[in-house]
This record gives structure tokens, C-alpha cells and sequence, in this order.
DNA sequence: CGGTATCCCACTCGATACTG
DNA sequence: CAGTATCGAGTGGGATACCG
């Protein structure tokens, strides 16, 4: 009910024979953990202090109260995230980023700080390739 | 045919408002470059010399033709990887990471450290997790 | 050898409504 | 306020078969 497919997605890294499959299963590893839409947003609202969950609701634009509740607990499970409950009325209840968290989330800054750089890269190689590939099917382009 | 939703997630680093969520859709971004379950595994081969078609099939344990196909075209139109195709006969492709592929290498490599130190931590936490989930409803841990 | 073409299922996510 | 429950669409990816 709370999860479901969530363990190893292939296989673990410490099942892979050679050292560049074990890399890539753990690199697969950390990036499952903030995969889905929201992880990351999340992440970063309650990496610099806790945050209450209609903060969280109102901070990232575009999220639903569902899925809001579901990364909330995915990444609760992992560890990344705790949960503090005040039986306050009305109540009260704060997230906050473990260490563990703080430690990826820096890690996930370098990823960041490529995809700044080489945006206009891809972007580039994306338009090109494109227009390469309707060029060659002129049919395919024209149907749409 | 090619393609498809691949083009900005949900809004551009661009559009963001505050820094924090730009740097979100950063690294959101990076993320959708690799994610999948076999981009990071070609990248791997590929950023150590060119490799075949084949190759990278017996390599990668468990991709079918059809995901390699669709990973490789997709690595291929960000500018991830060349594909050259040598007219011989038989015929022989090879694939080879781009310098910009090899950067991006590098900075999961951070990514898998982060995944190898934390994992038993990650790992303690989602038993401890589902445990305490089990006990506090023990009907639903029962049914299955 | 190096691919396409089809079919199909599982899972993710969004929308909406209800609740302690 | 902080969630659950339910439904339904879209997509990622596997299996299989065929092709230049």
C-alpha cells in the first residue's frame, strides 16, 4: 500500500561482475531516489530549514496534494526526509532534510551547474538533429 | 516518430521566478538527459572509446535491441554521443561519448560516491520504515 | 550486423472528492 | 491543516517478429 516495485531496479550494485556495472547501478541508485517530478523541489525547500506541508504545497508551483504526499513519503522511507508531527489544533507538521539529504543535495549542484552549461549545447545538437531527420523523412514532417 | 515529450519537463531553468527553482530545473534537466534505465550504462561504455552496436548489446546485461535503439537515438540527438557508420559489409556503427558526454560522466561519478557511501544508510532506513509501517497497521501487512 | 515495427502491460502522475 | 481514496490518461519499457 505504501510502496510497491520501489527495491533495486535491475540489479544491485553489488551483484554487477565489473567495476563500470557496479558504478552504474549506483549511479541509477542515487538518482532513483530523487527521480519523479517533485523530489528535487522538495529536496531543495527543506535543505535550508523544516518546512510545513502547505509551504512545501504553495512554494512549488504546479504540485497536487497527492503527489506532494507520495514524494513526501518515498523520501521518508529513504531516510532524506524527516517527519515531525506537532498534535497541535489545528495540526502541525514539519519536514526537514537529514544530513544525508544536504550531503546529495550538494552533489546534485555539480548536475546543476552542468546542465547550465551545456543547455544551449543540447539545445543546439537537439534542433539540428531534428531538422537533419526531417529533412531525410520530408512525409513524416509534412503529416503533422 | 523520432521523438516525442522530450522538450522541457515542465518549465525552462529560464521561466523559474526564484533561484532555488531554477536550479531545481537544472538539475531536473541534467537528470532527463540520463534518466532512463540504460542511458548511464551506454554512456559508460562510451566515454572509454567507441563501441559497437553489438557490443553495447552483450555489454549492458538485460537491454533488448529496441531499448538500446531508442537510448543510443536519444543520447545521439542531445549531443551526447556520435554515431558513425562505416559501408562495409557487413555493416559497422560506432558510437563514441562527446566531450560534453564526458563531463557529464564526471559529475556522476560524485553522484555515485554519494550513492555507494549512503546505501547501507538508505537501505537501514527504508527496513526500519516499512517495519514500523507494518506494525502501526497490521491488517494491511497481513493480507499479502 | 544493425536496426524497425507491433503489441501490451505496469507504473507514474494528474484531477477530483472526501476526512480527522 | 494535512492528509486519503479513487479513477483514468499517458508513457516507459519488455517481448517478439521482421528487414536491408
Amino acid at each position: 500500500m505504501s510502496q510497491r516495485n520501489t527495491d533495486v531496479p535491475v540489479q544491485t550494485a553489488e551483484e554487477c561482475e565489473t567495476p563500470e556495472a557496479r558504478q552504474a547501478c549506483s549511479v541509477l541508485d542515487a538518482m532513483s531516489r530523487v527521480s519523479g517530478k517533485w523530489s528535487i523541489g522538495i529536496l531543495l525547500m527543506t535543505t535550508k530549514g523544516p518546512a510545513r506541508f502547505t509551504e512545501l504545497e504553495r512554494g512549488i508551483k504546479g504540485i497536487s496534494r497527492r503527489m506532494l504526499t507520495l514524494t513526501l513519503r518515498n523520501l521518508e522511507r529513504d531516510g532524506l526526509l524527516t517527519r515531525t508531527v506537532y498534535p497541535t489544533v489545528p495540526p502541525r507538521v514539519d519536514y526537514t532534510a537529514t544530513p544525508v539529504a544536504c550531503k546529495l543535495y550538494e552533489t546534485l549542484l555539480s548536475l546543476a551547474n552542468w546542465a547550465q552549461q551545456h543547455h544551449d549545447d543540447i539545445q543546439r545538437a537537439r534542433t539540428l538533429y531534428d531538422l537533419s531527420a526531417a529533412a531525410t523523412m520530408p512525409v513524416e514532417s509534412a503529416r503533422r
